[in-house]
DNA sequence: TCTATCGTTTAAAACGTTCTAAACGATAAT
DNA sequence: ATTATCGTTTAGAACGTTTTAAACGATAGA
């Protein structure tokens, strides 16, 4: 196929992986849904194989992912019975959803930790020195202020939501 | 030490640390910042050993990457010839800092890798074919919305950044 | 029914990252 | 000067994650 192109391409889906991986994401995941989405056609799982050459297993599962997130879909291809698989082309709603169910998540996360925390100091209340009082009272103003960021991300992310 | 409460901050660290996987970065550093943030006193690299049952070099080596971000610091205590270790207590900014510091440099990468990729194809502009141009056409436009997603969440950081 | 063509599952290999234990150099105490 | 106490460095072990190859079940065509 178009040698340079491709080379070209091939570049650009190498970076792909790499900003996905300094994320905390799987680069390889990110590659597939970069190939689907600069295809301007949708693709099969043996095109997929030639493409990025993986195996049709990892391919298929990381699909699968991409799925989930709604970031691609099935698409039926007239007189073939394999799969081909289409990009959602709004690139922007699909980092959006990830991004915003990430850190919606975190947000929870660090709610549930704080609440399970307080709840194991005051738990632990009978039986403690005055020495322990005290470091409970500096760990609930420690705790504040964790809140305190936690509601201003949370605050931060509905703005955010707005502004896209 | 205080048996009840240090059982309690050790579910905390651990749900610290899971929280900080998920997003990527190492989780024992995040729990080394946790323990340095909930103490009262500074702590030494022995006592950090102690405490979270890691070995000195894994500590060593993460206290200095906490410092690198400005989130920890050497602390003299009098009377020892121990290097004591403090957390910054501003955990909002040190978390700010290093969101901050990450999305500015993906923005960075994705408009580098977008301006190398036109670049890739213009250089390869002589020998196409008509088929080719077609096709660099349609990269151009998905570009476009990738530039366009990129530049919004820059603006979209430096709102935060205020609201901050 | 039998064969070919799919996508999925899975057990094991490959890989990168993190962690440790031990050696080390530097500094302070004796 | 010698020993003890530090923090750092480093080579390799341990670990989890990702990837593969091969087996498999399902479906369609002959």
């Amino acid at each position: 196929m178009h040698n340079k192109l491709e080379m070209a391409q091939d570049k650009f889906i190498a970076s792909i992986g790499e900003l996905a991986g300094s994320f905390g994401l799987n680069q390889f995941i990110a590659q597939l849904y970069a190939v689907l989405y600069l295809s301007d056609k949708p693709l099969s799982l043996d095109e997929l194989v030639e493409r990025l050459r993986a195996s049709k297993g990892n391919i298929s599962l990381n699909i699968r992912e991409l799925e989930k997130w709604g970031a691609v879909k099935n698409v039926w291809v007239k007189g073939s019975r394999k799969d081909y698989y289409e990009a959602d082309p709004d690139i922007r709603k699909v980092a959006a959803n990830k991004l915003k169910a990430g850190i919606h998540k975190r947000i929870g996360q660090v709610s549930d930790m704080i609440e399970e925390f307080k709840e194991l100091i005051h738990s632990s209340e009978g039986d403690m020195t005055e020495e322990d009082k005290k470091i409970v009272k500096a760990y609930h103003e420690k705790l504040k202020k964790i809140e305190d960021m936690n509601s201003l991300a949370s605050k931060a992310l509905s703005l955010a939501e707005k502004l896209f």
